[in-house]
RNA sequence: GGUCACGUGGCCGAGUGGCUAGGCAGAGGUCUGCAAAACCUCGUACAGCGGUUCGAAUCCGCUCGUGACCUCCA
């Protein structure tokens, strides 16, 4: 196989040929959701622009074996000391046993994920079914002198680390700056250092999440999971770990610090990271309160929102933008998205109505190459869909008979928006409200709209012009065509 | 304070040394009873100031502005 697949990699900063370690199997791990509240717009941005690499990794015949975790025991919320992580606290406040909290979310981030379509991974584990792996982990990493125990929790040690390998390489920090800028802790911390952090932590007797180990009742570290887990799906290394930006420090760094302090192997080759949908300027994110979740934006019932839009306008306006690049959610840009997609899909359902002729002047070849070099860069779906525009045009001129295509063409013009707008970008015809609604709706819009053309042929416009201002104000657009009259229901 | 990004036409958003993405909005036109849709034509934009270069939105420097991370976060 071939590829010139081009991917930007935040390590060493630099886009780089993409070429997996066992052809043709590819090892993808992402950042999976904590699961004690609703998701936000901004989580799915990042899953959604995963699931674009998914999908294109394995439409270039690649086997990826794709891993997202559900990372159900909470961080801390304080700090190392409190001893309180996220799910424990929701639970006693919603006075739930901790793992009802994780069921609620999980099914709720579960039915998010559909809603976008948004391909759900070949392997979801969580982290409390991965207590043993980690427990081994860290017994390898005490076990090859880069962590402590103290007091029943166990910390890495940065600095230890930090003399063999350098620490902060991904997210291009060094130690010394990290300690000069590292505010003080309140109270007094178990930790040797500053920078240390905790890969297993003692369980205070009020704390609801815990399990035996060798140093006693306790509960995993902050970041130990993703370690432990990409370990023993994907192994010591593997090809793509991506996450969202803001993972990259400390989660990330701590990551590969993991890895390598276990095995010697720093894990992923490549680390893309996945950049913010901010609000007005500002991220996205749970604690400014600026999170719209996906019920309020379908349907616009937000003081922000001035309108719903369905889950396919959002995903392509998502899509619009390099996913590395902040991405401001705005009404306007919203509703410029639901027509631009709109166009798109009318295009592609038109072609069905194209007919074909004896010669061809549009150039297929072309396009589809443009689609491929444009995902190829580093998955750049802003200039894939510029060019499954330039495919719509196409499209509309070859049906309004200004271009012809060959019926071969025209098979392969509808090739190119089946792979790539729908299995690529992952775009999906929305069921229309015209089925299923009511199997009386064909007959009625046929007795209404035959009543109109009689209208119109007795040059009554005005009964004309009525039937269609009311339709419309019932949500159904007619649209005069040479072959007849069409209508389309919202 | 430290580290790192970014600043593109009315809006959103690609590009990153010469070949003027794309979408939305706007103007004119073709078609139509009128619409709608579609198609055709139209905008010479790259924060500011210097520098490098035959040539810069694209490289370098400075200034201004915005944001992210440094604490849980996708």
């Amino acid at each position: 196989m071939e590829q010139s697949l081009k991917i930007y990699n935040t390590l060493t900063r630099r886009k780089e040929t993409f070429e997996p370690i066992n052809l043709p199997h590819v090892g993808l791990y992402v950042c999976g959701p904590t699961v004690y509240s609703d998701v936000h717009l901004g989580n799915v941005r990042s899953f959604l622009s995963f699931d674009v690499v998914y999908r294109y990794l394995r439409f270039l015949g690649y086997k990826v074996r794709y891993v997202r975790n559900i990372t159900d025991v909470g961080h801390l919320v304080d700090d190392a000391d409190s001893g309180e992580d996220k799910i424990a606290e929701k639970a006693r406040l919603e006075a739930l046993e901790p793992m009802e909290i994780v069921q609620k979310y999980t099914i709720g981030f579960h039915d998010v994920m559909r809603i976008f379509n948004i391909l759900p991974p070949s392997v979801e584990p969580t982290a409390t079914g991965h207590i043993i792996e980690q427990i081994e982990m860290v017994k390898k990493i005490l076990g090859k002198g880069y962590a402590y125990e103290v007091n029943g929790s166990v910390y890495f040690d940065v600095r230890k680390f930090n003399a063999d390998f350098p620490y902060g390489k991904l997210s291009g920090r060094n130690i010394d700056e990290l300690q000069a800028n590292t505010r003080a802790l309140d109270g007094q911390s178990e930790k040797r250092d500053a920078l240390d952090f905790a890969i297993w932590k003692k369980a205070e007797p009020s704390h609801i999440m815990r399990w035996p180990s060798p140093w006693g009742d306790g509960f995993p570290g902050w970041h130990l999971e993703c370690s432990a887990m990409s370990t023993k799906y994907l192994g010591e290394e593997f090809d793509i770990h991506g996450g969202g930006m803001d993972l990259k420090f400390p989660h990330h760094e701590c990551e590969i610090a993991q890895n390598v302090g276990a095995s010697g192997k720093s894990g992923p080759r490549i680390w893309m990271h996945g950049n913010m949908l901010t609000v007005n300027g500002r991220k996205m994110s749970k604690s400014e309160g600026n999170g719209f979740t996906p019920e309020e934006l379908i349907t616009g019932n937000h003081k922000l929102l001035e309108q719903g839009y369905s889950p396919m306008t959002v995903r392509f306006f998502m899509l619009q933008c390099h996913y590395a690049s902040t991405l401001d959610f705005s009404n306007d840009a919203l509703r410029a998205a639901e027509k631009g997609y709109a166009r798109l899909t009318e295009a592609i359902e038109n072609l069905d109505k194209a007919q074909a002729s004896d010669t061809s002047d549009i150039d297929v070849d072309k396009l589809r190459q443009s689609c491929r070099a444009a995902m190829d860069d580093d998955f750049n779906t802003p200039v894939l869909i510029s060019v499954l525009f330039e495919a719509a045009k196409t499209a509309n001129q070859v049906q309004s008979g200004r271009r012809k295509a060959t019926e071969k063409d025209i098979t392969a013009l509808k090739k190119i928006f089946e792979d790539y707008a729908f299995e690529v970008l992952g775009f999906r015809r929305e069921e229309s409200a015209a089925e299923g609604d009511s199997s009386l709706t064909p007959g009625l819009m046929d007795l209404v709209l035959n009543l109109r053309k009689a209208a119109k042929l007795n040059k009554d416009f005005s009964t004309a012009d009525q039937i269609r201002d009311r339709l419309n104000a019932l949500g159904i657009h007619i649209k005069d065509t040479p072959e007849g009259t069409e209508y389309k229901i919202n």
